[in-house]
DNA sequence: CGGTAATTGATACCCTTGTATCAAAATGAG
DNA sequence: CTCATTTTGATACAAGGGTATCAATTACCG
């Protein structure tokens, strides 16, 4: 289960800057969270990574996975039966492919889908607040089966 | 918490004859599920709804919502924090809008958003097998307290 | 009508995805 | 090095969103 985006040199923030800028300590456990995280990079769950680090307790990858979520350095997506994925993020706005075979997480972003989406909001009454656009793929490697 | 689509007059399939097609029985509990369904329209729970049919079972409940989403005449959304919503479905392709605040639901299309898709299609190794874009608003009652 | 097969409802249970607790251990500022 | 403060981890608990069970009740076909 590699990913689709494994050779795309993304500009990630140094995870364990982010802790420190945070006020946060660097802790062996968060060491190695954010280790199995980037090896990983995309389209995992918290239990898979919990099942990853046998040494590190399942609250504190929990704690850490939040931690990091709401810096803002991975994201969490919502597969349609509400099971849950996170993803390394990039720094910009930008939508995700989920293959539903395998789980691997691509990003793509799109302008004009942007475009068309300021013009829903002159459309409807109130304000748009986000919106989140999902691509259900089956991936080139799972294709090949 | 009424529906941004009230007025918007969808032709919406019999539901009873849904039922019939499918080889189902009608019974007298699920056209208390229908009835209550057709009036909530959009954007609702499965408990809300069993709530407002304390005459009904909730696994009864369940089961008839189950029988329509798969029958393609509901639709579920799942919110980003992993909740779920129903809502009746027109017939054809089109996403939705989720008041953040009181859940009500609306619907669009935008064949732009469908084009830059089947362009990302073209970007991406393997195939696109589906999407889901959702727009999270404040909506206008919402936003008029 | 009558009988059979589908359906119901009360309830218990399940899984997933977390969060709360709290004593024990680790961190890092001074 | 010391010590107050964070953090950890084992575990229990929780809530959401359903599904399984199964005897009792209906719906429909003829």
């Amino acid at each position: 289960m590699s990913t689709q985006t494994a050779d795309r040199r993304t500009v990630r923030p140094d995870l364990l800057a982010v802790l420190e800028d945070g006020g946060y300590r660097i802790t062996e456990p968060r060491r190695s969270v954010i280790y199995a995280l980037e090896r990983k990079g995309e389209g995992f769950t918290a239990e898979e990574l919990c099942n990853d680090l046998p040494g590190v307790g399942r609250a504190t990858v929990y704690r850490t996975i939040g931690l990091l979520q709401r810096a803002g350095v991975i994201c969490k997506l919502t597969m349609p039966d509400g099971a849950s994925r996170y993803s390394m993020a990039g720094m910009d706005h930008h939508h995700h492919t989920v293959c539903v075979v395998c789980g691997a997480v691509g990003e793509f972003k799109r302008a004009t889908i942007e475009r068309a989406l300021r013009a829903v909001g002159q459309e409807i009454s109130g304000e748009i607040v986000g919106h989140r656009l999902e691509v259900f793929t089956r991936c080139g490697e799972c294709e090949a089966r």
